[in-house]
DNA sequence: ATACAATCTAAACAATGATTAGATTGGAGC
DNA sequence: GCTCCAATCTAATCATTGTTTAGATTGTAT
């Protein structure tokens, strides 16, 4: 797993091969079947693991922002999840292309990503307590739009999409931005 | 190439291999790179066709929508490709991930992007001109953040993060309300 | 009828995911 | 210390795939 995580950070998960695998790890080019199916539960595995470092992030991020106001930590929440994934590119693109790992066999990634949805939900219902968040909105429909709007932003500046950025300063900064006038916009003040 | 499309419609990219698209084609394993320098290019060239489709039915939906409501038509253009994509979701994940085709290297694909990218910018600065647009937001972040968002609910339906959808009504649905009050909050009104 | 370009077939190559049979190893229990 | 057993490894092998090459076939313009 640790060869595997090495090439998929330096090289990225095309160029990923189970031989290139068993090479790294010092091995013969079958011993890695031993231990994963195939190549895909071999994936899952790493996305497994990168998904526990990013709800650590994430979770993290949050607890350091203010703790009166609800809609500033679920921005604090979808920063830390574009910080992270503009941070570890390729591992993200294992974590959110299900089509190379079995996300629906992993009772650990479905319960990861339960988790943070089910906090932004506390936060949400919290801010619609406090009078925060504007009256008219459906906390169901929000969380929906936050998700699709940050992971959005994610997958696009890791598809590709923004190929003048240089994956450092100026997506955090547009991105940054982006998502602080998204979470205005939901304030009953804004 | 029509061999391509079928596959690649009726299988998913995944399964898609040229041999394939030749067998499919009635043809040797071999006779398609006579006409596409590698698989990527011939998954460049499916990709410029869909994309057409793509460009063609969102501008489509724009110019069926109430022309005197710039804000309202820039739904539709979401709307549009929320549409495309859930009705063709393998081509829209062609199309979409450029790490199966050369995107760089095709100036078809690059001016359809930049097209509805072009209309969204109109678009907005007529809304800003009648007022519609609340005055407090800029035009380019606004840009990004429909993109980021239409794209975010695409993406995520197509890379399965929606499993209890069964890709018909229930999206068409959800995204369209979710759509709905995204938009109603780039108001000045709302 | 000839020449030429386009297209095809057939055969081969290297890389890859995966399987299998058998060797090696290292510790648990007597 | 010896035996047994499970885990792990190697080595060989297979089918599939992307790709290349040499040569055959075909249609068309002159």
């Amino acid at each position: 797993m640790a060869a595997a995580v090495d090439i998929i950070g330096s090289q990225g998960v095309e160029r990923l091969s189970v031989r290139a695998v068993a090479k790294q790890a010092g091995v013969s080019p079958g011993a890695p079947f031993q231990h994963f199916s195939s190549k895909e539960a071999l994936l899952t595995a790493v996305a497994e693991q990168a998904m526990g470092r990013l709800t650590k992030a994430v979770l993290e991020a949050e607890a350091a922002a203010d703790p009166t106001d609800p809609l500033k930590r679920l921005e604090a929440i979808g920063l830390g999840y574009l910080q992270w994934a503009m941070a570890n590119p390729t591992h993200f693109e294992v974590i959110s292309s299900r089509k190379l790992i079995d996300f629906a066999s992993s009772t650990s990634l479905q319960e990861q990503n339960e988790a943070i949805r089910t906090r932004m939900f506390q936060l949400l219902n919290e801010a619609r307590q406090t009078g925060d968040l504007a009256p008219d909105l459906q906390i169901d429909n929000i969380v929906l739009s936050c998700r699709a709007f940050v992971y959005g932003l994610a997958r696009m500046a890791v598809d590709g999409h923004f190929p003048e950025w240089h994956m450092s300063d100026e997506p955090a900064n547009a991105t940054r931005t982006a998502l602080g006038v998204f979470i205005q916009r939901l304030r009953a003040s804004g």
